[in-house]
DNA sequence: GCTGATTTTTGGAACGTTCTATGTATGCCC
DNA sequence: GGGCATACATAGAACGTTCCAAAAATCAGC
């Protein structure tokens, strides 16, 4: 109804008509070039104010190198840990004038081959991965042989030379581990999380780890791999406190299993952080809301959501298809989950 | 390293020339046409096999009245509650062969305006718009002129003729205050949520509606508005308590602000479910996982983002720019935090 | 007002598809 | 073997930009 009938729309050519200049002009000056007169300049942008241009940038990506497109693919939106990585690093890519396609593959590598394949056509310059689980090693193959930049979030391909940027899972098993030590634990477990997930065995290499520095024998210590839900991380307490010479602390897998855990625990009438120490991994928002507050491993996920884009981005800048990995910093966030030291409380030893 | 340098990218010409055909056959064949013979079909697939074809869209919507680029505008993809919406609506799309773009604006109007702008520039077929806080009424004009289908999700934008998808929004609280005078309230509060918020209004609206119909003075009901936040929540009861004639119960904006609630009560040593009772809005995942379990008001919220995105599907192959609204149905989900009957516990009229 | 340098502007050929109209085989029937 | 459908195949002009090479306008100096 308003002025322009749906279906037409206008083109540069309209605007160099009604601004009396050449199409060239009009693509200059949308590119902001220096070398057009400001009268001329004035002109075209009161054209395109008036006719109501829109910029079609799938006509200029055809002839560009490449489209100010990127894409980033996360295994779960719905997991608020990954939607604050999306939201870091959407927020980047918005910064540096790209615009960043979201989309969810809900753990599934064949839609995430899917999704892979449209980005393809759609012709993104650069992309971000937060595989899926089972996601085949050769998955990203395709991309990096024509050359788009590709980074990993969170989750490594075996075998392949793709950056990669995560926490720095090993040290931040370690920190839980010293911590419960510290606070006079000696049977520690390890629960929940994927078995064949690779973020699991880097936080079960570092708990490990830091039992064996710690005299203690890694084989005692129980780690049950379940699902990564809060039903896992119950189940995995059960499993644990079924051994007949239970653990008294746990470091979970992430937070929702802590929560799981925690959750379990207040089933059998214990508290945690009284009767049973609990930390978690990630320091999600709820992780400070939960009752009680939950001690975990604090992660920089927005920093690290931003850190992948600038890969990304300084990758599409200099053609380099490489880049070095990042391994965020993490630390302990100590709440309540994980109690104060053992002696102060009723101690069972075996 | 592998067959085909960076940068060159294999065009249906090239292609052509290695099954010895045109490239409009190419194109046929692309595009599964029925008037391309079985033996050319396979000489071309077995073409675009051996080269590593990449379809390419940006092209091919030059030709084309639309593109398959469907846009979803959410206003805060960290909200579970958003992310979920974001789900339901990507998948329908998908499952339509169309590519969904997600956007987060983070409640920024000026970040949505921009999104809005990339995404016509990119030629969207359709866009799904959860529209932030403060969004302009005249924010979608420009979109809805050129005849571009939007479909409104969960928030109404007043003066404007956008066909919205949202729950029952009125039927929900008159739902959870029906439920609290059910259990002998009588003094019940609504809770939290943004002053300017249209969809706090209609609960809020719900909400009067029922005590008035209960006979009980809808003036004296306390409501104050607040951040959506547990903060909020925290800070909402505690002025509701600070009233002369404290309430027993309170309707609360949405969950979030039920977590808050339910906080704040336990930092009074009262018990969520025993000494007040709490009942939240949307049943976020973590509803029934909280301590205690909350009794809320249930969206489907993934049917309602399916529902949306098969509105704006609907409207893009009809051309049609209106659709029905789709108010989805709510019910109460009964769990621990509304507690039973008043009259089992210590009640103190006033 | 001519020359040459400099600043602005411009035509037109890409870019990789789709689609219409027009071809050319192929088969069928008499 | 000529006529006529029918099934396949294809040239070539779009689509809306960008960008190069080159033209046109402007300026400075004399």
């Amino acid at each position: 109804m308003t002025a322009g009938s749906p279906k037409d729309r206008v083109t540069i050519v309209e605007i160099a008509a009604a601004a009396g200049v050449s199409k060239s002009t009009v693509s200059l000056v949308l590119k902001g070039s220096e070398s057009v007169r400001p009268t001329t300049r004035d002109r075209v942008n009161a054209a395109i104010r008036d006719l109501g241009y829109v910029y079609n940038r799938g006509a200029a990506n055809l002839r560009r190198a490449h489209s100010n497109m990127v894409g980033m693919i996360i295994h779960d939106l719905i997991n608020p840990f990954c939607a604050e990585l999306a939201v870091g690093i959407e927020r980047s890519f918005q910064a540096a004038g790209y615009v960043p396609f979201i989309a969810n593959t809900a753990e599934s590598p064949v839609r995430q081959a899917e999704v892979i394949k449209l980005m393809r056509e759609q012709g993104v310059a650069g992309l971000i991965v937060s595989a899926a689980r089972g996601t085949p090693d050769d998955a990203l193959d395709g991309l990096v042989a024509v050359g788009v930049p590709v980074v990993l979030a969170m989750r490594r391909l075996k075998g392949r030379r793709i950056p990669v940027v995560g926490p720095d899972n090993r040290r931040g098993a370690r920190l839980a581990v010293e911590r419960l030590l510290e606070l006079g634990h000696r049977r520690i477990a390890f629960l929940g999380g994927y078995a064949d997930s690779v973020v699991r065995a880097e936080r079960l290499e570092g708990f490990l780890a830091a039992l064996v520095d710690a005299g203690l024998d890694p084989a005692g210590a129980i780690h049950a791999p379940t699902t990564a839900t809060r039903e896992g991380g119950a189940q995995a307490l059960e499993m644990a406190l079924a051994q007949r010479n239970p653990p008294t602390a746990a470091v979970c897998f992430n937070d929702i299993v802590a929560f799981g855990v925690c959750l379990a625990l207040r089933r059998r009438g214990i508290q945690p952080g009284r009767g049973f120490a609990v930390i978690g991994f990630d320091d999600v928002q709820d992780a400070m809301h939960a009752d009680p507050p939950l001690t975990t491993i604090a992660v920089d996920v927005m920093g690290l959501g931003e850190r992948a884009a600038q890969s990304v981005l300084r990758m599409i800048e200099t053609g380099r298809n490489s880049a070095e990995d990042h391994i965020g910093a993490v630390h302990l966030a100590v709440r309540e989950s994980c109690g104060g030291p053992i002696s102060e409380r009723l101690e069972k030893r075996a």
